[in-house]
DNA sequence: AATGAATGAGTCTTCATTCAT
DNA sequence: GATGAATGAAGACTCATTCAT
């Protein structure tokens, strides 16, 4: 039992490699321009060795984004985790993710393209529907932990009785909103952080 | 001169056609996945003379966009001219805006899928660069219409000094960003507009 | 028949012109990268017309063809007629034809590339086999005016015995050869005249 | 190492299988009337499989032609070793060169036909420069492989002060010439060497 | 007679996937 | 487990030819 799970670790790690590889392919390159051999070739691996660890380049590809999604998910809990003030807290969160997504423009630029087309992508794998309710779990922890953090805001008096999971929702995409104008136009991205927080938190009206 | 202008009528009449055609082709899958015969059965032409109106796939599909993206200009512009009141004027874009996407999901979903890739469609056709132009001029023509809006009900002291441009890309994106779920969630998009006027008006911190 | 004739004339002229814009076309291009509407716009007529004139491509090719041949054909009988001494018709027959190839290198380019597949291209004709045997005649007039010519030198006592038509076939190839050097060599073509009339009468062995 | 040079072997040796399947479909077609699926049937290999082996169509179709003119300089090349007297050295190369295009109808049908398009088809591959180089070397290495002989023929005394050059260019038009014309009318090539050489030799000016 | 829009068969090329070694 | 040669289905694009006007 000890062999079959040094075996299975070594299994684990060699799929992480790939998915890294994978990562790094699809970060470049359109999920149809992606070739099989491209991420062979950057896993340094043979084509046929990556069949062995996944069914097929959907599996690959849904894989890799899932890592993703987890990735987003690690940081987002950690900054929530750290705050004790939802105010610095919602700031925090901000400006973590401009961070994440300016330092992975490339598979930011995945999750924003690919999103649309799931459904088409895991029609075709066997196991498709068990693969997209997974990753749209994945997709929903990352609002429900921010709007976790926010009706945990509410709770304590801080923000309005606002519907949380819209809110959450609303932060998330004005940061990938922004994310995908910085792959056109010569925007710090970081920069944005104080101006989306301030929207966020108090909106365009008025206050006399 | 009466018969030449005839004739190229036609020529534009067949073009829009072809485009009406593409646009539902797109709607229902990929960029990739869409194969120009589909395109020319959905058009009832023959492939051949798709490319009598057309560079190739690309230009086809940028076509496609634009016509998308100038619908949506048409469509907020024509709210934007209607409203005196600023506040009233924006729930009526998002109004209006969550109604579109509800009617075109599909092609709100090529928006949303190739947005991050224009740069690859457009390096892939001869006369690319002017068409990736052309295309963010198209994008941003719809931001600036809102932001125009916005800085107009800044002027009128009814919205506070925000940055108006920052302010109309979140509007837009949290638009998207819900249109998007409801690809995968059974929400009623048109319901949300409540919700999403009023964060964007007065954010989601308390004020006693 | 007046009015019939005339409309003989000018359908025969239309014909011409046609042939002298494919003449222009099959000079720069393959005769498989020549398209039909590369001659239509050389011709300034519609594609549709050419089809008035010529059963289809091949037809067209091989009447270029044939006009090119006539036209060395006239070239060699001129020169032939004019000289009264065999050794200085032969050189100035060598003068022309190299003179005419390297005015008409484009030509001579169709002629010598496509003589190998004549069988091929005529099989796409409906009467392909009496286009067939009708270019061979051409082709065989041409080696006839300078065998005839050659006859003539060794009737008169000036040649020797040889085999007339095989020294005709031998001059022209020779010609021809130099001809394809022209366009990868930078030759002065003409400046080859000398050399290889005196091959061509003398030989390569020592003579005492 | 050894394992490894038996897997280089092995692939030098379906390479040449390929191109020995391609020498025969390009010696009965165009080289646009003969396609991939023609040469893979020949190869009874996959399409896909050519293309593990060559670039494209033009690489295969000038590998091809490069094949055949290193198979005319070994041939030519060995009559000239084997030979003293320049003469009889002379006889030999038509005689042989005759024999080659006899057995080789085919081949010699492409060369002739192409050799005026070298810079089309070179044109179309992403080192054609370096390949249209390759193959006019190879081209000029037939030429100068004779020249040489008759150089050599010329420093014995034997032949006169010839041009070697032209006299070898003019040697091998000669018989392709009549090669050419071997496709067309019923001669019997072989039978022509002694024709040819007398020609070469003597010339057609008679001498008291 | 002239046109040129429409056709669709035909070809090269790519690439995910398999399987013998 | 790992390899990479072989496969063949699939798709963009071209262009000779036709025919309604």
């Amino acid at each position: 039992m000890q062999k079959l799970s040094r075996r299975e670790r070594e299994k684990q790690n060699r799929r992480a490699e790939i998915l890294q590889a994978a990562w790094e392919v699809f970060a470049s390159k359109d999920y149809d321009s992606a070739t099989i051999d491209d991420i062979a070739a950057a896993a340094e691996l043979s084509k046929g060795t990556l069949y062995l660890y996944f069914q097929n380049k959907v599996d690959i590809f849904l894989s890799t984004l899932e890592m993703g999604l987890e990735n987003i998910s690690s940081i987002i809990q950690e900054v929530v985790s750290a705050s004790d003030d939802p105010i610095v807290g919602l700031k925090e969160i901000v400006k973590c993710l401009l961070g994440f997504f300016e330092e992975n423009l490339g598979f930011f630029k995945i999750l924003s393209s690919e999103q649309a087309h799931f459904d088409i992508h895991t029609e075709m794998m066997k196991d498709g529907r068990d693969f997209k309710e997974h990753i749209h779990d994945r997709m929903f922890r990352n609002i429900n932990i921010v709007a976790n953090h926010i009706q945990n805001g509410i709770e304590m008096g801080v923000f309005r009785q606002v519907n949380s999971q819209d809110a959450a929702i609303s932060l998330l995409e004005i940061v990938r909103g922004f994310a995908v104008l910085r792959l056109f136009m010569d925007i710090e991205l970081t920069g944005k952080a104080e101006s989306i927080t301030s929207l966020l938190l108090d909106g365009i009206r008025r206050r006399d």
